[in-house]
DNA sequence: CCTACCGATCGGTAGG
DNA sequence: CCTACCGATCGGTAGG
C-alpha cells in the first residue's frame, strides 16, 4: 500500500506521453497546459520539463508515436485477409478498427490536419504514400480485368474511404444527432454502411475474382 | 483618401463577426485572442467588448450565423434539381458547394464537432434533422420501388456523404499529400469521385426512375 | 470608441 | 524530482 501513491519509477516518460496524447486529442494542443498533464501523472511542471524539454517537443513525440503505431499495424492490415472482395473489405474494416480501437487517434489526426497541415502532409507522404500506392495499383489492375468500375479515381477513392474511417470515429456526436441513436449503436451502423458503400462504389456487381490475386 | 483608414461607421459589428468567423475556423477558438480580432478590424479590445460582451458571446453568434446560412440555403439545395438520379447528384454537389464556397464553414464545423460536441449535436437536431428525414424517406421509397439498393442504411448513408463533403474541404492537405497534386486539382477530383461513389452506392445500376418523383 | 489597469494562467528557468 | 519565480499573454473592467 505504501507504493500505491507513487508507483512510477522510470516509466514516467511513457506515462506523460500517454496522458499528453489523450489530452491533445480530447482538447487540442493549445487548450492543454503542460501543468494539467503533470498534475494528472502526479508530478510538477518543472519535472515534466525535465523529460520533455518543451511543450513543442512533447507534441512532436506524441505525433511521432502515433505514426510509429501506423507503421507497425499497416503491413499486418494489408496482408491479413484472403483476396479480392474479401481482402478489400477486411482491409477497410481493419483501418476503421485502427481508429475505433482508440478514438484518440482519430481525434488527434483531425486536430493535426487542422492545426499543422504542412507537418501532417509531410508525415503522410513519408509514411503512408507507399502503402496507398499498393492499393491504387490493385484498383487499376482490377479495372483492367473488369472487376472494378472503370470510372473510379483510385487516389480520390482511397482518400475518401480513409477520411470516412477517421470522421466516423472522430465525429460520433454528429452521427448520433442525425441518426438519433447511442454512440455504440451509431458506430456499428456507420461502420457497416461505410464498408457497404466502399464495396459497392468499387466493385462491379456480380463480377468474379480470378484465383491468383 | 481621408476616409480610407476608418471606413467603418456602423457595420463594425458585422466586420468583427466576419473576422472572428475566419479566425475561429483557421486557428480555433482557444488559439484566437479577441485582441487579434480587434486589431484586424482596426479597433481596440475594449471596443470589441462593447459590441460583444464576452468572447463566449462572440463564439455563440458566429455559430448562430453559420446555422442561419444553412437554413437559408437548404431549401434551395433540396428543391433545385430535376428528380431521380439527377436530383440526388445535384443535391450532393450543392452540399459540397456550400462548403467549397467558403472553406471556413467546413473548418468551423469540424472544430465545433471536436470542441463542443453537445452544442453542435443540439443545433443539428434542431436545424438539420427535418431535412435529413426528407432524404432518408426518399431513399426508403427508392428501395421499395427498386431503384435504390435494398441494403442501404439511409441514415448512415446520409451521414457519411455529409461528413465526406465537409472532410474533403476541411482536410485538403491530406488529400494533396496522398494524391500528390495541387489543392485546386485535388478538390476537383475529390468532388467528382464523391459524387460518383454516392451514386454508385445508392442506386441500382441501370434502374429506371418513374416519371413523378 | 479610447487609455489604463487587473487577476489569472501560461511556458519556461534558476537553483538545488 | 522539487520550490520559487519570471515575463508574456489572456479575457475582462473602470472610467471616461
Amino acid at each position: 500500500m505504501a507504493s500505491s501513491k507513487k508507483p512510477a519509477p522510470e516509466d514516467m516518460r511513457q506515462r506523460i506521453l500517454e496522458e499528453a496524447t489523450r489530452r491533445f486529442g480530447d482538447h487540442g494542443y493549445g487548450e492543454t497546459s503542460i501543468d494539467s498533464i503533470a498534475e494528472a501523472v502526479g508530478i510538477r511542471k518543472p519535472s515534466l520539463l525535465y523529460h520533455f524539454s518543451s511543450k513543442e517537443k512533447l507534441r512532436e513525440e506524441v505525433m511521432h508515436n502515433m505514426m510509429e503505431r501506423w507503421k507497425e499495424d499497416l503491413p499486418r492490415l494489408l496482408t491479413a485477409a484472403t483476396g479480392g472482395h474479401d481482402r478489400f473489405e477486411s482491409t477497410i474494416m481493419a483501418v476503421i478498427e485502427f481508429y475505433l480501437d482508440d478514438p484518440t487517434r482519430a481525434r488527434l489526426s483531425v486536430r493535426e490536419a487542422m492545426d499543422r497541415p504542412d507537418a501532417l502532409k509531410k508525415a503522410l507522404k513519408e509514411n503512408l504514400q507507399p502503402w496507398i500506392a499498393l492499393i491504387t495499383d490493385y484498383i487499376r489492375w482490377g479495372q483492367k480485368i473488369g472487376i472494378c468500375h472503370a470510372d473510379v479515381d483510385p487516389e480520390a477513392y482511397v482518400i475518401h474511404v480513409l477520411l470516412a474511417s477517421i470522421s466516423m470515429v472522430a465525429f460520433t456526436p454528429v452521427a448520433e444527432a442525425i441518426a438519433g441513436t447511442t454512440a455504440k449503436k451509431s458506430l456499428a451502423r456507420q461502420k457497416k454502411e461505410l464498408v457497404r458503400m466502399a464495396r459497392e462504389a468499387l466493385f462491379v456487381d456480380g463480377a468474379e475474382i480470378p484465383d491468383g490475386a
